[in-house]
Parts: structure tokens; sequence; C-alpha cells
DNA sequence: CTTTTAATGTAATATCGTAACAGTTTAACT
DNA sequence: AGTTAAACTGTTACGATATTACATTAAAAG
């Protein structure tokens, strides 16, 4: 029997408001880090803060550039040791087919994470069907293979990109 | 209702024979190349059968190493062109996860391509599962978008791995 | 046999990511 | 408070991955 309940999808429509967005992740970072003891410093809040302020994927020196506050031009392995930190908090994630990180749109509700991008606007969503993760897992086993972690990365066309041609 | 058709996977076993993958993968190139009157050159058929020598993936670099035939030195740049070209013929798939290649095990069978990555022993088998595809063409589909492209890599442990601790 | 298309050679450079190590801050514990 | 251990930061250098640009050569099409 087939699972019919409806799919946590979360993809960014055009006219949605990017700061509330940011304040909620930032919120959820800073209980996080609390919770678990964790430091949140200001290289990690403004890493976050970045990457939340867009639901295009950014690579690492994109963030960098917007790391420059006082003038002074940061060093990659900064934006990176933020990104690892972040990443490890399930707070952001790291696209491997573009070498580049969005933030994430389901904090704290340990979900499959399946990416949805859009090759037109470049917007990312996250698909995160458990029906997939299982379907996924169960065909491993049976494979003989025991599954540690899933990368799946969809390409193609959101929504509004096909509306509008 | 389930679909319970065998799963076409193939993960390569410890003790298989390499020489006939190679030669096998070369005739499909040879006689693909010959269908689509595309040009199966000296450096195409080199990284080929470099990397159907290799169930690891091998990075566009380790190839390289291995194309000095006349002791010199190329430039990536003829790597990553016959990488290329391979990959649209479909005879090698990216693992985007390990910036690395591997050669298809299921040539000419119009396959959905996921990854089995054993991150033991490293070696790389193919999950080719339509009930996978499927389920994931599906949601996608649900959740309003058009899916041109799937990129599934699944870490895990392989089976002989798992056998012997 | 000439025109056009595809492939190659070569150099330079862009992009992405990490190692190593000294110095500083923070938290934890007498 | 003073001491110690752990985590974080600053800085330099470098390694790994991938592409652009352009001149040359080879192959296929007419």
């Amino acid at each position: 029997m087939e699972d019919m309940e409806a799919l946590p999808v979360r993809f960014p429509s055009r006219q949605h408001n990017h700061s509330s967005c940011v304040n909620k992740l930032l919120g959820d970072a800073e209980e996080e880090c609390r919770r678990q003891k964790l430091r949140f410093t200001e290289h990690r809040r403004k890493v976050l803060e970045i990457i939340a302020s867009s639901h295009k994927p950014l690579g690492a020196y994109d963030i960098l550039e917007q790391m420059n506050f006082s003038g002074r031009r940061q060093a990659p392995v900064v934006a990176y040791r933020a990104l690892e930190f972040l990443i490890n908090l399930g707070l952001v994630h790291r696209l491997n087919s573009l070498n580049a990180f969005v933030a994430c749109m389901a904090v704290g509700e340990d979900h499959a994470a399946q990416f949805l991008i859009c090759r037109q606007c470049k917007n990312v969503g996250e698909l995160n069907s458990n029906r997939v993760s299982e379907r996924i897992e169960k065909d491993a086993v049976e494979a003989g293979f025991q599954v540690d972690q899933q990368l799946v990365e969809i390409i193609g066309i959101c929504y509004e990109c096909a509306e509008s041609g």
C-alpha cells in the first residue's frame, strides 16, 4: 500500500520574506548551540546570515566576499571552518554538484535531505521525502549494501519558472 | 502494489576479471562511436581504458598521471576533454561527492544512475533501481518540480567489507 | 581539392579546499 | 582568582580541481 502523506516540500516562492527566514534560522542556531553547549561565534553567525539571506546556493568564496567587515579580507579557511560547523549542526547543506552551500529549510526535523535545483532561476528547494529515502534504503539493503548517507540532488525546472515560460 | 522485479545491482566482486570489463567497454565504445559517427581517438580510448581498469573512482589528475605515454606530461584539459566526451556517451560517470570518475557498468541500458560508494574499500557499484528513480520523479512532480536529471550517491559499506568485519 | 568541422597542443589562470602552526579566548576546575 | 585544557582565530602557504583562450593540425563533407 502506497504511503500518501503530504510531502514536506519547501521551494522558496518568489515574493517571500527573506528576513524572517534569516531571523528564524539565527534563532534556531542560538538555541541549538545553547542546548549543545557550542559557541555561536561572530564568524559562524555571519556565515549563517549570509547563506540564509540567499536561496541561491553560494560558493565558499562568495560567502568570503561578503565577510569583509572592517574592510579586512578574510582567508578562505575562515569560511570553511564556519561552514563545517554549521553543516555538522544541520543548519547548512552542501550541494555537491555545485560546490556550493544553502541554508537548511527544515531545521530540527531530522529530515532526509534531497535537493531540488532549478537550473533556470538557480533557487534551491528541499524535497524531503521519506518515501524516497526509504526506497533508497530498501533497495540498497536488498543489494547487500549498508547505507550510511544519501546524497540526492535533482536538477530541473521549478514551478514558477515553468509557469513563466 | 509494490514492484518486485529484481534490482540490476552491480558491485564489483573482489576477484572478478578486470581485463574482460575493459575489453567489453572498449568494444561498446567503438560500436557506439561508429553508430553515432563520432571519433574514438587515442586520448579517449586511453582515458576509458584507464578508468575501466579501476573500480575505484579516479580523479582527473590520477588519470592524467597514467596518460604519460612517450614520457610526455599531458595538460589537465586533455583529460577533461576526453572525460566530457565519454560522459556524454554514457560510458563514464562522474561522482560529485568525490570529484572523481568511474566506468559505467550498464552501458546501453538507459539506466537510472545511482551509485553505491563503499567508504571502506572505496569500490563503487551501481544500484540502478527504477523504483528509486520513479519515486523521485513522482515526488518531485507532486512538488511542482520538473525533473531533468537525478544525482544519487549512496555512501556506506559494501557486502564484502561488511562480511570481513 | 577546398571548405568546414572537429580534435589537439599549449600556456595561463580560475576556482575550490586544506595543512600547519602560533597566538588568543573561553570554559572548567581547583 | 589562578591554572589548565579545550576551542577558536589569524596568517601563510600550498594542494587539488577545472576552465579559458587561441593557435595548429587532422578528418569529413562537399
